[in-house]
Formats: structure tokens, C-alpha cells, sequence
DNA sequence: GTCTATATAGCGATAGAC
DNA sequence: GTCTATCGCTATATAGAC
């Protein structure tokens, strides 16, 4: 982290182009996935030529890459020091998540639309959804188990079934309500099913 | 329907070719989403040229929405003549499905992949998906009634929530399973969840 | 760090012969 | 009904000037 340092000036231009790329990058992607989106396009609407882009990012997958961890870090990451939400106060963090969501359709339709492309044979972001999956369950399934060691819920729940069941809710929702946003109100759904899943997690 | 006849024989060659372009077309599609795909793959692997193919289905658009229709007409059409599914008979029909789908996973890749990019900006999938995913809710809702009707399920029951939620699951589910395979038993989770369901609309 | 120019390949689509 | 040939366009990617 030590060593020579160079004029701020020079950083800041730099990290700002590159954040504006990622940025056009990030709604390309979300509104045409991976193989409807060209690079000379997300160049165009930034501002920039096709060639300058490609001086920060060497090709389209290392692109998309790019967007997608940066996105995991601004939007998984806990504020600093803070313990692992569990139990109801997990739950009702899901369901914080999935109002933000409603607000944030661009993001929603990213993941939406590359994680289902990420099943398809060589997808550069196969191995991305891979993990985020695996990820994102075992988190889950973290909190319910703190729910029931603290007592809340019931001891004989199947934490890792309920995380699964909890995220395809989630994902199933989110899909068709992009798909039909005036047909589906997706937070109240989701609302209502945790309610639901809530009074069988704390038992008869 | 009446008119000119023609020799049998041109008929069968004409339609089995039709047929084996839909399937590789089906394929190729299901592994490498609308954009991905190329015609001139599709008519290779189908052993035509790309002229030739082009005789059956004058472009890309409209090979997809006759591989897509012709998934539909032949996977949820009931048998003939038969009475809708209602009630508990209805989500034990929903079970079977899923089940199915586990065997036919270019099948279910096709669906979840397409459905996905159906959700993004003028893809020529989108009136499809929109349309099926109403038609879907709609069936499942009048299941649902149908067994508030006959007495099997509560009256409060929120039916068309409750459709809603059936499909997401089943999505969700899907999804994670096409991710990874060997860590999710989708007819497994989804068999759990019809068992909580329904123990649900059966009442207190 | 950004540009113009260009290489190379693949795309969807059309025309016309057989 | 199927083919070869080809058009016009766009894609990713590279080279080299400023």
C-alpha cells in the first residue's frame, strides 16, 4: 500500500472513466445480456472510443466481470464491523432487500438476465453465478441457524432448505414481475410469504 | 381445409425436415440464449444449409417463436377432452411436472434462459413470455379456486397470490438446480414445499 | 490515455441456378 | 426444396500516431 505516489489529478480522471464505463456497461448488459451487447456501443454512450475502452478493460469478458463483482461488493457487503444478521432480523433484512429491488430495476434485470445466461455452455459468467449462489445460501442458511440457536425458531427446521426455498421465492418473484411489473407486486408478495414462512419456522 | 391434394410422400419429407431443424434449433438455443445463437450453427448441426433453412423459416425471429410455440402446444396442453386439475389433484399435478423436468434439462434451460432475456429490451421472445406467464398464473389460480370451490382448501385463501407463489418457486428452484446440479434437488424441495402449502390452505 | 485506421471474422439476409 | 455465391453490416480485436 506504501511506495511512490503519483498527482491525485491523474487518479481521480482515471478511476472516473473507468467507473462511467462500468456504469454504461452495467445498463447495456442488464437491457441486451452478454451476447446482445457490443462494446462499440457501451464506447458510444460513454463517451469514449472503442479502442480508449478497451485501454481499461482488455476484452468484453473481462468487462462483464467487472461489472458484476463490482456490483457484489457495493451491494453484499455489511457496514463495517457489524455481526451477521439472524433469525427474524435476517428475514426482515430479505425483505428490505427485495423494496430496495422495486427501486433498482436495471439492477434487478442484470442479475435476473445474466444469471439465467450463466447457465448456458461457457458462459464468461458462469462460474460467477456458480459462486454467488453457493454464496448466497450459505449466508442465508447462516441466519436461520442462528435462529434457531438463539432460540427463535424451531430446532427441527432444515436450515439449508429453507435458504434454497427463500431464494427462489425471491428470484421467482423478481422475474415476473419484470416481466409484468403492473401484474405483480413483488415486496408484497415476498412480504406475505415470509409472514408465512415465519409462523411455521417458530412452530405449531 | 379441403382442395388440392398432394403426393403423401412430400408432405412427410417436408415436415420431418421442419421438425429435426426445431429440435437442433431447440438446442442451440436453450444452450446459448437468442443472441448467442447463429443460424448457420443451427443449419449445420441440422445437416442443411443456411439458404435452406431459410426456406423453412424466413428469419431468426421466427424459427425461435415456432421452437417456443411448439413447446407450448406440446407440453401443457391436457389430454384430450380432460377435465381441468383442481385442488390438491392440480398441485400433485404441478409436482409431476417438475419431476419431469429434471429429465429434460436442455428442456428447462431453454424456458428459464429465454423467459430471462424475454425481459430486456426488444427481444422478439418478450409478447411470448409475457402472454404464457399470464396464461400460467391464470391456470394455476383457477386450480387453486377450484379447490376452495369443492371445499378442499380454506375460503380466505388469496388464490392468485398463492398462484403467483407456486410459479416462483418453481422458477427459483429451477434456476439454482441448473446452476448446480449435484446441491440442488429441485423435485425434492419442491415436493417440501407443496407439503407445507398445503397443510396451509387446509386451514388451522 | 485516447484517438484513427484497419485486420479478420462472423452475422442475418437475398438472388438466382438446379 | 436445396444449393452456391454474395451482399452489407457489425462484431471483437490490434497497430500505431498523438
Amino acid at each position: 500500500m506504501a511506495g511512490e505516489r503519483r498527482p491525485r489529478g491523474e487518479y481521480t480522471v482515471g478511476r472516473e472513466r473507468r467507473s462511467g464505463i462500468l456504469q454504461t456497461a452495467l445498463r447495456e448488459f442488464a437491457e441486451h445480456g452478454y451476447h446482445g451487447t457490443s462494446l462499440n456501443r457501451i464506447a458510444d454512450r460513454a463517451g469514449i472510443s472503442e479502442a480508449g475502452l478497451r485501454h481499461h478493460f482488455a476484452n468484453k469478458d473481462a468487462l462483464l466481470v467487472a461489472v458484476l463483482e463490482q456490483r457484489d461488493a457495493s451491494s453484499e457487503r455489511l457496514p463495517d464491523g457489524q455481526e451477521p444478521l439472524v433469525g427474524v432480523a435476517d428475514l426482515e433484512h430479505h425483505i428490505a432487500i427485495v423494496e430496495g429491488n422495486t427501486a433498482t430495476i436495471e439492477l434487478a434485470r442484470l442479475f435476473t438476465v445474466l444469471t439465467a445466461e450463466a447457465t448456458t455452455r461457457d458462459h464468461p459468467a458462469a462460474s460467477w453465478a456458480v459462486d454467488r449462489y453457493r454464496s448466497i445460501r450459505a449466508s442465508i442458511e447462516q441466519g436461520i441457524r442462528g435462529g434457531i440457536a438463539s432460540g427463535e425458531f424451531r430446532d427441527d427446521v432444515d436450515a439449508a432448505r429453507v435458504a434454497r426455498q427463500i431464494i427462489a421465492i425471491m428470484d421467482g418473484l423478481q422475474l415476473q414481475w419484470l416481466l409484468d411489473p403492473e401484474a405483480v407486486d413483488m415486496a408484497a408478495d415476498f412480504r406475505e410469504y415470509t409472514a408465512e414462512l415465519l409462523t411455521r419456522l417458530r412452530g405449531e
